[in-house]
DNA sequence: GTAGAACCTCAAGTAAACTTGAGGTCAAGA
DNA sequence: TCTTGACCTCAAGTTTACTTGAGGTTCTAC
């Protein structure tokens, strides 16, 4: 009888700990087979193969890809969320206190976007209408924080060229 | 004595109302050249040619360039500028009323942004390093606004295709 | 054992917002 | 007049983050 019961838990255990096909992630992540494929080449996730060349994904995977999603959402460009990923543990699967730090480091950079965005507002209200707009003195026209001002698509923007010879 | 006076005034009121060339709307706006290209040919602002075909601008650009870059930062894509930018009347030059209504309509979207980072700081700080990540019900991987997350960049990356059949 | 779904690779395409380059014209000062 | 810097056009390149497509293999279920 206890064999019985044992062999179902065994059961269960393999099945929880079977590693996962590339629709499995992709279905369970929320994201597509393709941008699975585009992440491991580009180093945010791992897999290995099986015997007809398939890919086979740890558990573990479900939480990076999250992460990577959440990161994406404050703003951080999949560079750094590389980066910072990399500093993940390769031998160990990462601890609670390893994805905290991940977690303190980007929480910083959320905060500063926030406020930004926030000092932008407040001047918008104050200055859009107004006539300083056409003058050097204004505020929205000379912020002080000239270089990553806003997430991926904002910062590759303004980094090159025009911004660092004017502005 | 008051004539000699006279054409002093006349001649800075002149030189106030001379048009500028490409290169000073770029100094002075703090872009680059091509920049300006690009946003004429994308209808953003608009010129016209001397006899030997070089573009000439109203002073008005430079507000024009300024509203496009502060609203920029907010996150709002170019499309949208263009297309706030053209609600503008055509005639005659743009009244403080005018630009106080462009501000109010993109009051709105930075406040939205905002929130919506200032949710995602909050969720971050208390469900990142814990176990729920992996977890449907965690509230950062099934995020309600799926749509229209992040800026230009973000949002571009969200809408298509992934998102739409996962997540 | 065979159909059909799922997978593979690699190249090319996409979107936004510009920049760079080539090849040529125009304007202002010595 | 001549040189040099500022302009012009148009095509192509750049970056990020993927997607799409073609052409071919593997898995799974009947």
């Amino acid at each position: 009888m206890a064999t019985k019961v044992n062999s179902e838990i065994e059961k269960k255990l393999a099945e929880f700990r079977r590693p996962l096909t590339v629709g499995e992630v992709a279905e369970r992540a929320g994201v597509a087979v393709s941008t699975l494929h585009f992440y491991e080449a580009e180093g945010l996730i791992t897999s290995w193969r099986n015997s007809g060349n398939q890919r086979r994904y740890a558990r573990e995977v479900l939480r990076r890809v999250s992460v990577i999603k959440v990161a994406q959402r404050t703003g951080i460009p999949l560079k750094e969320i590389q980066e910072a990923l990399a500093t993940l543990p390769e031998k160990r699967t990462p601890t609670t206190e390893d994805w905290k730090k991940l977690s303190a480091r980007w929480r910083g950079q959320l905060n500063e976007r926030i406020e930004r965005l926030t000092r932008l507002r407040d001047q918008l209200d104050g200055c859009i209408g107004c006539g300083c707009l056409s003058v050097d003195s204004c505020p929205l026209r000379n912020p002080g924080d000239r270089l990553g001002q806003e997430g991926a698509g904002a910062r590759l923007l303004e980094i090159p060229g025009s911004v660092v010879r004017g502005q």
